[in-house]
RNA sequence: GCCGAAGUGGCGGAAUAGGUAGACGCGUCGGUCUCAAAAACCGAUGAGGUAAUGCUCGUGCCGGUUCGAUUCCGGCCUUCGGUACCA
């Protein structure tokens, strides 16, 4: 019998599907395993053969731990609202809705061929309003809460109410938006507005002017994640920076958690890096300085509180409230005109001019606490108001950005740091400023002689008690930015009453999103949700128009694939306390600082009001690498437009340009010039410089390269016609072989053979001669257990890694072995079905059944590995002598190593090679070498 | 600039704890079968040298540790990814 992949492939998707076979429960008597892939936003491109790769993987692991014995969570769902299917909206009047629902099918279609073993009846879809309640039901908590800093968790907003009433602010310490200080008299003789003015500042989902990320194109605000270099990833449009009225999540908050958290999670060293980085944490102090002649003071965040008696310069930001306060009436004008012009550059203006420098004197000076030296003060963009103070003391000696400003300004600079062993040298011929936190301070009065690191410590004590100012950490972590002012998402729960917001009663979960006739912003620049009717309470207040982020709904919803269809909680404690967390997140490197970062505030949030079990969302964390595109190229004559010239013709590279071709019609990088001529009207004329294959036949050679699959490069390859073509086995198994993982590579369609012909010879070593299903039930030989133990041991220990590859390439070597041997005996082979079955579940079904076995492959104990099989009685050991001459000599492996040591000295090519030089030592490496060093 | 990852045949890659570098696959070359083709199977395949070999060189470059280094250490170079006036 033919390996019929296409009949076998349909046949067992159809008992998959008709028997639930995937369909997983609660199970307390199983241990359980959760193995999650990152959901889609399902695209109108649909699925390439880069998807799938993550999913394969994830598939492999969660079989092989069914096999395994563990009751294995493997859900999958739909990340499903997004900007694409609402701009495609806007254009063409089709609701969201169904363009996604039309793209969902169709990844559907593409999954289920290539044999997933997800449990569909856990589904989840980000847009359903029976999944987003439980987004909005965690808003209303988030807004509800405020964070304590003192218990480090989040805490009820009654609770700090209560305390108000109290003791007002007295003793508190909570994440907050300004620090505000008001006692219970004061806050009782608030009305109400102020006082939910007061609260906002306190709770993790807040309302406030803010300066955001605005994308005029896109007539919405954008998170810090979403923008890269001053364009939107979704785009690439302009980006300026804007204040506006916003929600946000108090993210920073948890910013140290988010960071120790790190610490014990099984996530790669580069994307906790990623993270670290993207929070920030630096240590140092804030202090204030004295405005002369006046009583303000202006507070500034330094790490570096040992370089004080070289501050020749302060700085404020362009946006600083004191900017304009402070200016000199001669110097007013200049400052008032240097504001509005930083205020009116884009973002991108901005950074692509980093290096160029700019500011103004404000004409006022500030009072060196220490020295009593009277110190400008300057206004400038390279201070940024959303960094610690907003303000700066500038030490040009040690930074290298005031050097440059200094140097731009003709700006004195006072070396405070040397090299150790250095005496310090004149800064007016200093090319670059000494940043270095490794040296010993000079010019520093008590501090002079001190090492940075001592003298920042130092420093910081004797701020401290003078009482002008005190250490403190800063965060480069911003709250996240979440509102949107887009049509196709989560509805806040939220209405306006006296132009403050309230959240809506639970009960009125979910708040549906209404229907509108345009999915565009209103002419008054109102989001779309503005457009829809009675879009008010009962009461008639108005409801919020804005809608939330993306990563709202992909915040929470591994949780939720827990126990899905609960219309009462989020999830139950019972699914919860079972489920636990993720074991194994599959997902691109991508989120690293967005999805993969809110999520795990998200899963802290819900942990500290006791819904999570777990702190953590993800104990382990495996990024897939992007699998690249392999372009085609064929080279047009500069002189000659129809003359195609091929790649190894002599002389080509000099007056010929790369263009690139369909893959589609390249095999093996020789060109099908027919189908080049028909594909696009102005090649049809083509005519070409041939060169010759090695039978003399005229072909047309193309170059290639690497680069990122996509449609306008003309290199994507689709995983259908793989599967048509091969089947899905084959597709899953090639994919694997690929190479590591979480490594980026190329696609070569042309390697798929080689997995293909493996599946073929897998398949023939169960068949006769006639094409008959024939397995001996003769004893296994010595030889043909120790082959399949071999793999077993393998397969294992290489899966629990996630080195898929080496699987694969154990199987082909098993393979081979046991085709050379003829093996055809049931012992080896019926539990190479069940091994198999993971990378290929469709051809182990089939041959499973064929065993005569009722049941499925799936349900199955993967077989166990006993080294009796493979533990030799001797071993062959390389004899090295100085690592160089070697001869082989055969040993048993329970030998001493002194036995070991005298066969060695006694063996004829010792002698012969050794002669009258001396053994000095003899090295043994158990199974490995034995090094015989002589001199 | 800073942080991270990686550099191994014609190509993808292997070497899991410092121990015979190049497993496995693709491609290429040669062969078997066939009227022929496809499929399948067998053999060769890092470079150089040789009648032949357990010979010489060889894992980005330079150096170090070691009997022995793709692997560890120091210094460079290149590529990719992230991030960027973060004080």
């Amino acid at each position: 019998m033919e390996y019929n992949f296409e009949e076998i492939e349909k046949k067992w998707q159809q008992y998959w599907r008709e028997h639930n076979t995937y369909k997983v429960e609660i199970n307390n008597a199983k241990p359980k395993y959760y193995v999650l892939d990152m959901f889609p936003y399902p695209s109108g491109a649909g699925l390439h053969v880069g998807h799938p790769l993550g999913y394969i993987a994830s598939d492999i692991f969660a079989r092989y731990k069914r096999l395994k014995g563990f009751n294995v969570l493997h859900p999958m769902g739909y990340d499903a609202y997004g900007l694409p299917a609402e701009q495609y909206a806007i254009q063409t009047g089709t609701h969201p809705a169904v363009t996604t629902e039309k793209n969902i099918n169709r990844y559907r279609e593409q999954m289920d061929k290539i044999g997933f073993s997800y449990d569909w009846n856990r589904e989840v879809r980000t847009s359903n309003p029976e999944y987003y309640k439980w987004t909005q039901w965690t808003f209303i908590q988030l807004f509800k809460s405020y964070y304590d800093n003192t218990l480090k968790k989040a805490a009820p907003i009654d609770g700090l109410v209560r305390k108000f009433e109290e003791s007002g602010t007295e003793g508190l310490d909570a994440a907050c938006g300004k620090p505000l200080t008001f006692s219970a008299s004061e806050w009782k003789a608030m009305n109400e507005k102020e006082q939910q003015e007061i609260l906002m500042n306190y709770r993790l989902a807040y309302l406030a002017d803010t300066m955001v990320n605005w994308c005029p194109e896109l007539g919405t605000v954008l998170a810090n994640d979403e923008v890269q270099e001053g364009l939107s990833v979704r785009g690439g449009f302009p980006v300026v920076r804007k204040s506006m009225r916003q929600w946000s999540l108090r993210i920073t908050a948890y910013a140290e958690r988010l960071l120790e958290g790190l610490e014990t999670i099984e996530w790669s060293d580069s994307i906790k890096d990623v993270q670290r980085n993207w929070i920030g944490k630096s240590m140092g102090a804030s202090m204030f300085f004295k405005i002369d002649g006046s009583d303000r003071e202006m507070e500034i965040f330094t790490t570096r509180a040992d370089t004080l008696f070289g501050v020749t310069f302060m700085v404020l930001a362009p946006e600083h409230e004191m900017a304009l306060e402070i200016a000199s009436a001669e110097q007013r004008k200049a400052v008032e005109e240097y504001v509005t012009w930083a205020k009116n550059r884009s973002e991108r203006e901005r950074m692509s001019e980093v290096k160029k420098v700019s500011g103004v004197f404000t004409g006022a000076y500030a009072v060196n606490p220490f020295n009593g030296t009277k110190i400008p003060i300057w206004i400038s963009d390279y201070v940024l108001m959303g960094y610690g103070t907003g303000a700066i003391m500038a030490v040009p000696a040690h930074d290298s950005r005031d050097f440059a400003f200094a140097r731009h300004f003709s700006l004195p600079i006072i070396q405070v740091v040397a090299k150790q062993g250095e005496a310090p040298s004149d800064t007016s011929s200093w090319a670059e400023s000494f940043d270095a936190k490794d040296g010993v301070m000079v010019n520093s009065d008590f501090l002079t002689g001190l090492s940075v690191k001592e003298a920042i410590e130092r420093m910081i004590a004797e701020i401290e008690k003078r009482g002008i100012g005190k250490g403190k950490t800063n965060y480069r972590l911003r709250d996240a930015i979440f509102s949107r002012q887009r049509y196709w998402g989560e509805p806040f729960p939220i209405y306006y009453k006296d132009d403050m917001p309230y959240p809506l009663d639970e009960s009125l979960l979910p708040l549906k999103l209404p229907n509108i006739d345009q999915y565009k912003p209103t002419e008054t620049g109102e989001p779309p949700l503005a457009r829809a009717k009675n879009w008010v309470t009962v009461d008639g207040n108005p409801l919020e128009t804005n809608t939330m982020p993306g990563f709202a709904g992909s915040s929470g919803y591994y949780l939720r694939y827990m126990d899905p269809h609960n219309d009462n909680a989020y999830f139950s404690k019972e699914a919860n306390g079972y489920w636990q967390q993720v074991d194994l997140y599959i997902g691109g490197a991508e989120h690293a600082t967005g999805h993969l970062i809110y999520s795990r505030f998200w899963n802290k949030f819900l942990y500290d009001i006791g819904l999570a079990c777990k702190d953590e969302p993800f104990k382990k964390l495996v990024n897939q690498g992007m699998i690249q595109g392999r372009t085609s190229f064929v080279y047009r004559s500069r002189n000659d437009k129809n003359l195609f010239v091929s790649k190894n013709i002599e002389g080509r590279s000099a007056d010929t340009d790369p263009i690139r071709v369909d893959i589609n019609m390249v095999h093996n990088d020789i060109l099908d010039v027919d189908e080049f001529k028909q594909w696009r009207d102005d090649f049809k004329d083509a005519r070409f410089v041939f060169e010759k294959d090695k039978d003399g036949n005229d072909v047309y050679v193309c170059g290639w390269e690497v680069e990122k699959m996509s449609k306008s490069k003309y290199n994507v390859q689709n995983p259908d016609d793989l599967v048509v073509k091969y089947g899905a086995d084959t597709l899953r198994l090639y994919e694997m072989f690929l190479g590591p993982l979480e490594q980026s590579k190329p696609w070569d369609t042309q390697g798929i053979e080689g997995s293909f012909r493996f599946l073929k010879k897998f398949w023939k070593m169960y068949f006769d001669k006639n094409g008959d299903f024939a397995v001996s039930d003769e004893k296994a030989t010595k030889e043909e257990l120790k082959v399949l133990h071999t793999l077993i041991k393998k397969e294992e220990e290489d899966i629990e890694r996630i080195s898929f590859n080496t699987v694969v390439s154990a199987f082909m070597i098993c393979v081979n072995d046991l085709t050379t041997m003829r093996c055809n005996k049931r012992e080896i082979l019926e539990p190479l079905v069940i091994m198999i079955s993971p990378y290929a579940p469709h051809i182990a079904e089939e041959l499973w059944h064929l065993f005569g076995h009722e049941d499925s492959v799936v349900s199955q104990q993967f077989p166990k590995f006993n080294a009796d099989f493979i533990g030799d009685s001797s071993f062959v050991y390389p004899v090295s002598f100085n690592g160089k001459r070697r001869f082989d000599m055969e040993l048993p492996l329970d030998m001493s190593t002194a036995d070991i040591e005298k066969a060695v000295k006694e063996a004829p090519e010792t002698k012969k090679w050794v002669g009258e030089l001396n053994i000095k030592k003899i090295i043994i490496v158990p199974k490995k070498i034995i090094n015989v060093v002589v001199g």
